[in-house]
DNA sequence: CGGGGATTGCGCGTATACGAAAGATGCGGA
DNA sequence: TCCGCATCTTTCGTATACGCGCAATCCCCG
């Protein structure tokens, strides 16, 4: 953390390059072009293909559930909802004992998809992680997992 | 959170939530958030700040270069740039060498705003940061910054 | 010096992302 | 039972983010 003093108005201040905010935007980006690389040929984007793997995961879910899993706004997995819906990868039906409530599911076309991106996608995680040994990997995920 | 091989037609395969690209989204998105709890009184994105911070650190640029030097693609930088000019934080004069360019000055305002922040932006870091400890952090940072 | 590839900036289209607010519905306590 | 508050979903507005195509300009190489 060797941060130099510049011996100016201000104090010693960080490297803008230092910015964490800067560096999980960066490693964010790297991250969406390394998955669309590998799954865009099926036109799913990261958000989309983890919407449908929880789904997947979980069975029946409501949209506001699935976006808390999926950790998107409301405002935004409706959005992704309702383009998966369109080119029926998932199946909305209102519950029948909450009239609030929409129930997601995966179509069988849907479900497909998935099952077969699962592989690709585990392989998208470790490119990613290409650059770190495979201890460092373990710690980087560690740290990272607590840093969210 | 216990998944276990379900035994069908696939092997062994991460759990969902250890997911690379899912765990940096969430970071990004924290980090996002804490930043706009910070700044967000200027009403100043993450990547507004940092474009205006990489002008007030370089001088003049090009939008181009400055897209570079910020990790943002051209045509996202435009839209980044054309709101802060609108805003009045940056001014925009044609390059006299290369009638392509556009020379990019922060104004005044947009200076004072940058200088003034800068501190702030340094908080920010820590408190994303925050539930990691100091060894662990220097960890952390060279290990996102290699993975970037 | 002339032509073609590269660079610069713009506009369009799509997809996240999230705050704010609105409308429908569910539910618990007075 | 009824009122008020919480929840679910949608819509609106703003801002990233990036691919693609376009036009103007630059500059290198033959």
């Amino acid at each position: 953390m060797a941060v130099d003093v510049t011996e100016d108005t201000q104090t010693q201040r960080l490297n803008l390059d230092d910015q964490v905010a800067h560096l999980l935007r960066r490693a964010h980006q790297r991250a969406s072009s390394l998955f669309l690389s590998v799954l865009g040929e099926h036109q799913l984007t990261p958000t989309q293909f983890f919407a449908m793997a929880r789904l997947h995961e979980r069975g029946q879910l409501s949209q506001n559930r699935l976006g808390r899993l999926a950790a998107m706004d409301p405002a935004t997995i409706q959005g992704v909802i309702r383009r998966l819906e369109e080119r029926g990868y998932i199946q909305r039906t209102p519950d029948a004992n909450d009239r609030r409530r929409m129930v997601l599911t995966l179509t069988s076309r849907g479900s497909e998809l998935v099952s077969g991106l699962l592989n690709h996608a585990d392989t998208v995680s470790e490119s990613i992680l290409e650059p770190l040994d495979a201890q460092e990997r373990g710690l980087f995920l560690d740290l990272l997992r607590r840093v969210t």
